[in-house]
DNA sequence: CCCTATTGCGAGCAACGACTCGCGTTCAAC
DNA sequence: GTTGAACGCGAGTCGTTGCTCGCAATAGGG
């Protein structure tokens, strides 16, 4: 954001384009949400958006943030509440989490369709490094019930099979399959990873 | 493709512009390779190009089915070795086979980078349904050592896992993590999913 | 050698994108 | 009321993209 809006029209312009930019975003994806789709969508010119807005990244980046703070926010409390659960509970209750808030509304659904591309933005960077920390951290306290032997490949491939799962069933038109069914088989599917090192060997 | 070439040299310039476009891709990313590179890269003009390809998507189709066609090859021949094995030794195989082809040449790695993007273009489609399909049978045929309850959420996850886990691994630049290390912990996750209907409840 | 179908060319078109710039308007401090 | 800063505007710039069209070069059967 290049200028800090001052009077109460800007701020509230630059509140417009925010939610204009999510509106439009959610009509015509994200590549096909020009700047000036927007700026019409809001009721303002084009020059005006760019007053507050370096480019179309830092506007889309602004609605990103909001987005994962809304995540970031509900998984911590997720997490502080079931934190000595069982793996399965603890994923079941994140994974309902991040349902519940992708799902408020289309563009944050939008958003998550294109987790993949916008991965790179300092948002989505954050949000992962603190879901990857959390992982480690419930992992390392529970350290006794499982026995991870390469807990880097192990987070990985966890954290990635999670989130491109329900990535990708976010971005279904007509999903075969319900969300719950979807969280079921996927905490179980953790549940039983994680669990495999005591039965077995 | 619009036309049949027939004469030898212009067979030869559909070969030209197929390789030109796999190395503009891999260089400049799906994205950067406009139809004007590619053309120019294969020491051809635009406008032959389109006496060839209706389309740049038609150009990227072509590229695609034969990268589909690589894959969907070496895998099946893998399931077919393997079909006895355990949960564990197959989605090993199959991985390594995967990869095999993936990291061939770098087009191929750009495009199973974009294969989410790709998933609607008719060979991407067509393989993942094959790739399906494979699973599903295999599931079927050891139903007696797999105790599965939701079959298509099983698939969906299963697959899914995988498939965005293998994508996002192959679309690192620098990998923090082995090619070896990343197979061993999905295969470990997808036995360990498949064999917990036994053990449990 | 000729003649016609096939091939090859590449400047140029139309559409669209992100973004700028000069100018008129509004606000608020004095 | 005046004045200067903040605000708002939108036609226009510049670059890129996918794609076309009229014309020249070539091949190869007769």
């Amino acid at each position: 954001m290049r200028k800090q809006p001052s009077q109460q029209r800007s701020r509230d312009m630059v509140a417009q384009l925010l939610q204009a930019a999510a509106q439009v975003i959610a009509e015509r994806g994200l590549d096909g949400a020009s700047t000036n789709h927007i700026a019409e969508a809001a009721g303002v010119s084009v020059g005006s958006l760019y007053q507050y807005f370096d480019s179309k990244d830092a506007l889309v980046e602004a609605l990103l943030q909001q987005f994962a703070q809304r995540v970031l926010t509900v998984v911590d409390e997720r997490l502080r509440s079931l934190i000595d659960a069982d793996a399965r509970t603890i994923t079941r209750g994140i994974l309902e989490a991040v349902f519940e808030v992708a799902e408020q509304d289309p563009c944050q659904r939008e958003l998550a369709r294109h987790w993949h591309l916008l991965r790179t933005q300092s948002s989505f960077k954050a949000l992962e490094q603190h879901m990857l920390e959390a992982c480690r951290l419930y992992l390392l306290r529970h350290h006794r019930d499982y026995r991870i032997d390469n807990l880097p490949a192990a987070l990985f491939v966890s954290i990635n099979s999670l989130h491109y799962t329900v990535a990708h069933y976010l971005g279904q038109e007509r999903p075969t399959l319900s969300r719950d069914e979807v969280i079921g088989a996927l905490s179980d599917m953790l549940a039983a990873y994680l669990q495999a090192g005591n039965t077995s060997l």
